[in-house]
DNA sequence: CTGTTAGCGCATTCAT
DNA sequence: ATGAATGCGCTAACAG
């Protein structure tokens, strides 16, 4: 039925290995002899069988990129940049070369999903893999993953971390590009003292996300340079990283403390359902609320947010290279990447009184 | 060096076919045999070998899903809930059982990359196949979509269309879910005529393609239902589906024709350009002029946007269970998912004069 | 219910 | 530069 190497090699009349020379490239082959080949691959309209491919070389093609949500335009982006460097450009005929498979796989955020992503790309026989976004700060999922990943490694899969903190004590991570969220969290938030606020709500993350734990924790950091002391606890609000979140938090906030001059969101679609929530309660923003957010997604600008910029699209890039062997990792394989205040129109000074 | 299964049946004391009977789980096994294999899989950290599988069964469980643009969350948020319901909940303890390993590709819209994709995926004997967005009108580009699809189809892989028209004489797809572009467009311009609007500029998508020509088709249709004529082409911009072509494409569209009172954008993402050109020239939404939108994408409720609604998680959700052969087809394997007006306050009715 | 036997289609030694 | 032979690790008939 399905056309294999061998029919390819007859109707070339030359043996199997050479046809499986001419397809792999790496390896020394007549002209004449690749053409006829090439030919027959074309009339017989042959495609390899990636199976026996892989089983054979012991390596496989698929590269994987694992997402929290595939759904937020901060994980897209970074996920399509990776995959623009390491699906290669094509050669216009769909024919398909040497390329490899990049994939996009979406955990949902969730730590077993991401532990079973890991175990089908291990099967696989996955030649690299990138994982993006914050790790679960839980110590029975950080050494699962370090156990799984240091058996990926040991596989030959090649691992890179792409806005996440480096795997303490693990050498099978071969680049770890993180975000400068703390930075970013203090840039922020002394913006806004700078501006003149002193109670100031946060809508946080998830709890137990590096993510998370960071940009408060720059957050944090501003407020006690500044020697202005939040009400304990009372002025931080927890959620998932989406609109809701912001929206019920924000609502919640503005309840416990209707004396909040600013709210500093998770992200910028936390941010989005902020500014729905103060809206909704009368107030206006910037006049009666500063509202910011982080990660400047597209939509930001048309929000008028202010919000910390990422280089998604960079980092994500840089990760595919790096993932591809393309690029030589940084030194000690760890870089910080930096994150910029953008100050749009949703902050200002609060009135006074 | 690496566990194989052989190893597994020799520590467990049965034959390798028993072992890939538990694993499998296709096939009767005695429970007390089933669970020395468990305990020895589990001692022996086995992960099965993928492509020797794939090889021997001539099936993998690869299931790959292809959109246009996954920083877009039109695709994205169609993607997750597939991939939520093709790649099962796992069983939280990261071992991966008889789980599908779902995978997002991303062509970036060009239809050398997507046939690409699809022969990568057909290498590896890809379960199924979840195509979304439209597609493109170019007669050489879709023969060879047919006849790529078709093969794969023989092949034993189900192939399900998503937000996607299906293809003519064609029995290789399970199942096309198509959204009603066409009157979704024509209900959104029937909405603005109603307000009063005459001069109704359009902002296009791309040429050639689905999506692009069927939501203007509406917008004309509902024009000529209103004997409403527009100046030929001139009230009508084409560019791809991004904020920026929204926003070049929107002061065009004022330079050309200062007296529009509306701007139709080709979907929310456009939308939003069109808006901060709107303002950027000094005109108020939607007092000065009405602008509306297509999706209803998360953030168009913050933007205000009027836009067409439509159902893409659960569009996303039923092509998953389709291409899992979870759900019936619809009849004759085609159906058309009604989009829905959504009024908000970026359009009102034109100022008199 | 379980074991034995044969390949699946290809990459890679070795030869030549 | 090319051909012949071997085995990758697993599943799917068959037996039993």
């Amino acid at each position: 039925m399905t056309v294999t190497l061998a029919d390819v090699a007859a109707r070339a009349r030359v043996s199997p290995a050479t046809v499986s020379r001419v397809l792999n490239g790496n390896y020394p082959v007549a002209t004449s002899t690749r053409e006829r080949v090439l030919r027959a691959v074309d009339d017989l309209d042959y495609v390899l069988n990636g199976p026996a491919s892989s089983l054979a070389a012991a390596t496989s093609d698929l590269v994987g990129i694992l997402v929290n949500d595939i759904a937020d335009p901060f994980f897209g982006i970074m996920a399509g940049a990776a995959q623009s460097e390491i699906g290669g450009p094509g050669d216009g005929t769909g024919r398909a070369g040497g390329e490899k498979l990049a994939v996009v796989c979406n955990t949902g955020g969730s730590p077993e999903r991401e532990l079973t992503y890991l175990t089908l790309l291990q099967r696989q026989r996955a030649a690299a893999l990138v994982l993006t976004g914050g790790a679960l700060e839980d110590s029975a999922h950080q050494a699962a993953m370090t156990a799984k990943l240091a058996k990926l490694a040991d596989a030959g899969t090649r691992i890179v971390f792409c806005g996440r903190p480096p795997l303490p004590d693990s050498d099978a991570v071969v680049a770890s590009l993180a975000f400068d969220n703390r930075g970013g969290g203090r840039v922020l938030t002394e913006h806004l003292l700078g501006l003149g606020h002193r109670r100031i709500g946060y809508v946080a993350g998830p709890l137990e996300r590096t993510t998370t734990r960071h940009r408060l924790e720059g957050h944090r950091e501003a407020l006690e340079a500044a020697g202005v002391h939040g009400d304990g606890e009372s002025l931080t609000v927890h959620g998932p990283y989406d609109r809701g979140s912001g929206y019920d938090a924000t609502l919640e906030l503005l309840r416990r403390q209707p004396g909040v001059t600013a709210i500093v969101a998770a992200n910028d679609t936390v941010a989005l359902g902020a500014c729905a929530a103060v809206r909704e309660r009368g107030l206006r923003i910037p006049e009666d609320v500063s509202v910011a957010g982080f990660d400047d997604l597209p939509f930001s600008v048309d929000a008028g947010l202010t919000t910390v910029r990422l280089p998604l699209f960079d980092a994500g890039a840089r990760a595919g290279r790096l993932a591809m062997g393309k690029e030589e990792p940084p030194p000690g394989g760890i870089a910080t990447i930096p994150a910029e205040l953008t100050v749009r129109g949703s902050t200002a000074a609060p009135r006074v009184g």
